[in-house]
RNA sequence: GGGCCUUUAGCUCAGCUUGGUUAGAGCGCUUCCCUGAUAAGGAAGAGGUCAGUGGUUCAAGUCCACUAAGGCCCA
């Protein structure tokens, strides 16, 4: 038989965290949870790669912890469970971080330096992060594969890559357009919808009305000018033509300014800014326009056969004139409507936003630095009509806040709004968590659905593998392997990054040219949303098949919301263009994690939480638990360390309490398991029952993947376990009874295993030190072991009722005593009690009413007899709302005023009564339409809530108040013991003086004292002067042999 | 400009699906009590126009509409 650890209260828990994370290592836990379901059913989850371009923060461990419980939880249920980490490595956020460090402006610098080197850079500031973030992984104890880690540069990855795009190519859906599209100018590449996103800020611009003279048709005779109205004055300079809608009315107006009369063209809805005194010289609609020509406000381009009236139905007259006009190469609109009028498409900036250096006025202006300037000029000119600020939210680049632009560029773009359809009905299979979002944010998402504007004009990613002739044949390259059969050599070693990808070309196979690579490298969200298949190098690497479609799709993944328009829709997106089918079937989806204020947690507030140091300070099982059920985890929640050290005191601890509890008596009592006797006291069967209502509860939340739910109810089983199970069982323990002390090692070895998944450390440790100590036979680790099994014939539904409701009347009990001024220690002679259910109440459970309460007996307050009790009663107005309607108020008013002893007893005999209302009408009452209180009159202290109440009968006799202080003498005792650090199993002798009244208690009940504080031999010095407490007692305690 | 979410005690949040007459919990505060595991436990008190307005209903924190503030997303 193996001797039990005594395991102290007081424990360290980040220290023992520590212990367990070594454990894990030298023994390899984790390989051992996935080799040990070999041959089962595999549980496929998704590691979401985190870009490695900074240090990990708190809101890093959210998504993780999650990522985590339900593994865990899916293993312990028998399931396999492959975890491989990745890393996302490519993109702009890497190069910036890199092009920081180096001190670099621009492109232009990157060049200067070498894109071999400079990507040599971008590869090793990767590696750094990695490191940091693994450290963050393994100290929040969430298992995943390193080993096996994917990195999404590596050259199996890049070629899995390439294969999905040559296959989305050979669909005819990856395509190089012309299309205007936002811009950074300072990195010299477009961004996607999905980056565009990320760095819309409002600003202050100046918005300007423009006076366009009309050169032609009647608007010239009339010698109207058409008026315009422009945010960025910036985009004149290349204006082109102006827009109206051809439904709209447009009027000719006459106003007077400043002595100066002149005609101006807008929408007549728009009218009013021309001020209130206007004259209508003539009205148009749009369509009638068309074709009237102007004179440009700026002649600094040329620009040939344009400046004319298009008609175009975006138009609206929302704000501005109704007149829009139009640079074709700064806004996609623009670009569509005069792409159809066949006008060109001039373009005075060059790629790093400043006007081309040869112009007048602005030549090597910064795009946006260009507005005071031209603003100037139109004034001087007398083109200006109005000028003033507007604010409106502009996007920026998300990584380096400069000012976007629209501008039209070749750009290579995946055709996603022809797969829309299939997209649509992908997301209809698929289980959000929470649901809303499926059809909410995320199907909005789908249904506005454009296309993936995915190429970029940088260095540090994915090189897109086409080549293209002179003559515009192409070819897209699926793997080296391939491309090395283009050019004829051996090229497996090669790097498939720039700039070695660039020098590789080949002739092409339709014309007698070279073939080049087309520059692009491809937006990286491509690059994590092929993990699926790249994860494996699908289909080239040798394995991968087997393993790519035992893997797909994954049953979960999850992340924060702001994947909506990110992972989720790649990853969705790219398994639908690839394989017809999205690449997951579950998506949890978390809300953000804020500071302490709610604010979002950033850099420059200064208000990061490190995750770290949380960690140390807290442990990271109080982090987990903050984070799974603290709050709903699918809204925003704010954390602070109060919240986290709540989550120590309130369950960590008081669960590691109540293992200390019970290593502490079965030591002292050489506890024996024997597994759960037949024969169980209702406290034993009553926990019995909760824990397996609880287990299977949990169960259920845990495969719904509501970690809130399953965190309060482990939560609300431990307060009932410790609180209550073991408060009430203290006498058992103490007594080593078996029965209780296997009872609660039960409990506590299924709580354990169910609370393994969201909290692994401490009950790793508990496996260790207490359930491996007593069965060395158990699994190896927690995490090994079986997720418990809830045995339904141990639940009792009438059980838990009726200790709840015992629970309610002590409540009711110890409100009444706080009322009364009787202390607790001071036994009273009875209690009433008068409640629904108490009829069926056993004596065990009513024992510990009176226990608590410290009562002699209990009785139903009916023995009172009927004239010693007051009757109240008031309306239900549930039942009786539901049955009578809308005389509810008047029979509630009748009942509130008739006689309630009479009505209460003729229900009781008769079971309803009639009841006379307001109207004349009569009313059938039966006992559930009444909320019943009954209360002694007299001499009583009462208690009552909802038709449940507590009387204590105040009367002291003489040998009540006597054993009131035979409990204070042991309490005072017990209280010694405490302060001279006596063992609970420790005999003592008691050397004690007191004045009269005390002493003869004492005297007269040594024996009872004797056994209540393990005092074998009592001495009364009775020359001590007594006024060491309260009492006048004094007291010496000696460790008897 | 559009969509979604949030708004309940000093703080953090339940309750809203299924409307019912004293709106709960935890933390913090005050005063007590209990203690033979606990960094615990219990009672009472202070603290609430349930964001506002209107509607439906016998009855609204809960259902509906609108408004406001904050957040997220889209443009």
């Amino acid at each position: 038989m193996s001797t039990i650890k005594s395991l102290a209260p007081q424990i360290d828990l980040p220290a023992v965290e520590h212990q367990i994370l070594s454990f894990w290592e030298t023994q390899e836990i984790f390989k051992k949870t996935i080799s040990a379901r070999d041959g089962q059913p595999s549980w496929t989850f998704y590691e979401g790669p985190p870009t490695a371009n900074g240090k990990p923060g708190t809101h890093h461990i959210e998504a993780r912890v999650f990522k985590d419980l339900f593994p865990r939880y899916q293993t312990m249920k028998g399931n396999q469970v492959i975890r491989k980490a990745g890393w996302d490595c490519h993109g702009l956020p890497v190069e910036i971080a890199v092009e920081k460090q180096l001190g670099f402006t621009g492109k232009g610098d990157i060049e200067k330096y070498g894109i071999a080197k400079f990507n040599d850079e971008c590869r090793i500031s990767v590696q750094e992060h990695v490191g940091e973030f693994t450290a963050m992984t393994r100290r929040m104890g969430f298992w995943v594969d390193f080993d096996e880690a994917y990195w999404t540069m590596s050259s199996e990855y890049v070629e899995s890559v390439w294969w999905s795009l040559k296959e989305i190519w050979k669909k005819g859906l990856l395509v190089q357009d012309f299309r205007v599209a936002p811009y950074c100018p300072r990195c010299g590449t477009g961004l996607s919808d999905h980056e565009l996103s990320q760095g819309y800020e409002t600003i202050k611009d100046q918005s300007v009305y423009i006076r366009f003279p009309a050169t032609s048709g009647k608007l010239a005779e009339l010698n109207a000018s058409l008026l315009i109205w422009t945010t960025t004055p910036w985009t004149l300079v290349s204006n082109t033509a102006v827009a109206v809608n051809p439904k709209i009315e447009y009027q000719v107006i006459e106003i007077t300014n400043e002595n100066l009369v002149e005609r101006l063209v807008v929408a007549t809805n728009l009218a009013a800014l021309l001020g209130e005194e206007r004259k209508v010289i003539a009205t148009f609609t749009g369509a009638e326009l068309e074709h009237t020509t102007y004179s440009p406000p700026f002649s600094l381009v040329e620009i040939p056969d344009s400046h004319f009236i298009v008609l175009a139905d975006y138009v609206t007259v929302e704000d501005g004139t109704g007149l829009v006009h139009q640079s074709p190469a700064f806004g996609a609109d623009d670009f569509a409507v005069c792409r159809k009028y066949g006008l060109p498409v001039i373009n005075p900036i060059t790629s790093d936003g400043h006007f081309q250096a040869e112009l007048d006025v602005i030549g090597g202006v910064f795009f946006k630095e260009a507005d005071k300037p031209l603003i100037k000029v139109l004034k001087a000119d007398g083109l200006l009509f109005k000028q003033q600020q507007y604010e409106h939210s502009y996007p920026h680049c998300w990584r380096c806040h400069t000012a976007l632009m629209y501008y039209a560029q070749p750009s290579w773009y995946i055709r996603t709004t022809e797969i829309k359809e299939a997209l649509l009905r992908e997301n209809a299979k698929t289980d959000w968590h929470p649901e809303t979002i499926k059809t909410g944010r995320y199907g909005d998402w789908l249904n506005n659905n454009i296309d993936w504007a995915i190429s970029r004009n940088r260095y540090w990613g994915t090189p897109l593998p086409i080549w293209r002739c002179e003559n515009s044949h192409e070819i897209c390259v699926g793997s080296l392997a391939e491309l090395g059969e283009l050019t004829g050599t051996d090229i497996s070693n090669t790097d498939p990054h720039r700039p070695f990808v660039d020098d590789i070309s080949f002739k092409c196979a339709q014309c007698e040219h070279t073939m080049y690579r087309t520059p692009e490298v491809i937006d990286c969200w491509f690059d994590s949303g092929a993990m699926p298949f790249a994860q494996w190098g699908y289909p080239h690497k040798e394995g991968s098949v087997e393993k790519f479609e035992a893997s797909y799709p994954a049953d979960f993944i999850c992340e924060a919301i702001d994947q909506t328009r990110g992972w989720f829709y790649t990853l969705m997106t790219i398994g639908t263009l690839v394989f017809d089918k999205s690449s997951y079937e579950t998506v949890l989806c978390l809300g953000h994690i804020l500071d302490k204020d709610g604010r979002k947690m950033s850099k420059h507030l200064g208000n990061v939480l490190e995750p770290m140091p949380l960690m140390d300070q807290h442990g990271a099982d109080a982090v987990r638990w903050y984070m799974l059920a603290a709050g709903s985890p699918w809204s925003a929640r704010r954390v602070g360390h109060d919240a986290i050290s709540d989550v120590v005191r309130k369950t960590l601890l008081t669960y590691w309490n109540t293992v200390s509890f019970f290593t502490l008596y079965a030591k002292a009592s050489d506890f024996e398991l024997t597994g759960i006797p037949s024969e169980l006291s209702t406290m034993d069967r009553w926990i019995l029952s909760e824990l397996n209502d609880v287990i299977a509860k949990v169960d259920i939340a845990y495969a719904n993947y509501d970690s809130q739910e399953a965190g309060s109810l482990i939560g609300s089983f431990i307060d009932d376990l410790s609180n209550w199970y073991v408060r009430r069982s203290r006498r058992k323990f103490w007594d080593g009874e078996s029965a209780a002390l296997n009872t609660l090692y039960h409990s506590l070895k299924q709580l354990t295993l169910v609370m393994a998944p969201m909290v692994p450390f401490i009950t790793e440790h508990v496996w260790q030190e207490m359930i491996r100590n007593l069965e060395p036979s158990e699994f190896e680790s927690v995490h090994l072991a079986n997720f418990p099994i809830s045995d339904a014939k141990t639940i009792d539904i009438k059980l838990s009722k009726s200790v709840r409701l015992s629970r309610r009347l002590v409540e009711l009990g110890r409100a009444a005593r706080a009322e009364s001024k009787v202390k607790i220690r001071q036994p009273l002679a009875r209690a009433l009690v008068a409640a629904k259910g108490w009829e069926e109440m056993n004596d065990e459970i009513r024992s510990h009413i009176s226990d608590e309460l410290n009562v002699l007996s209990l009785d139903e307050i009916s023995v009172a007899g009927a004239d010693l009790v007051n009757v109240s009663v008031k309306a239900n107005f549930r039942t009786i709302g539901a049955s009578h309607g809308a005389n509810v108020q008047a029979i509630a008013k009748a009942i509130a005023e008739c006689d309630h002893n009479n009505l209460v007893s003729t229900i009781r005999a008769n079971g309803s009564a009639e009841i006379n209302f307001s109207t004349g009408q009569n009313a059938s009452i039966q006992i559930e339409d009444l909320v019943i209180t009954e209360t002694p009159k007299v001499g009583w202290s009462v208690a009552s809530h909802s038709g449940e109440s507590v009387a204590l009968d105040l009367a002291l006799t003489p040998s009540l108040i006597e054993a009131g202080l035979v409990r204070e003498v042991i309490r005072a005792i017990q209280e010694e013991r405490k302060q001279s650090g006596f063992h609970i199993s420790d005999r003592i002798k008691v050397r004690w003086g007191a004045n009269s009244d005390v002493s003869a208690v004492i005297t007269k009940n040594v024996e009872l004292i004797g056994e209540e504080t393990l005092a074998v031999h009592f001495e009364n010095v009775s020359t001590q002067v007594a006024e060491t407490n309260e009492l006048g007692l004094w007291l010496e305690l000696i460790k008897a042999i």
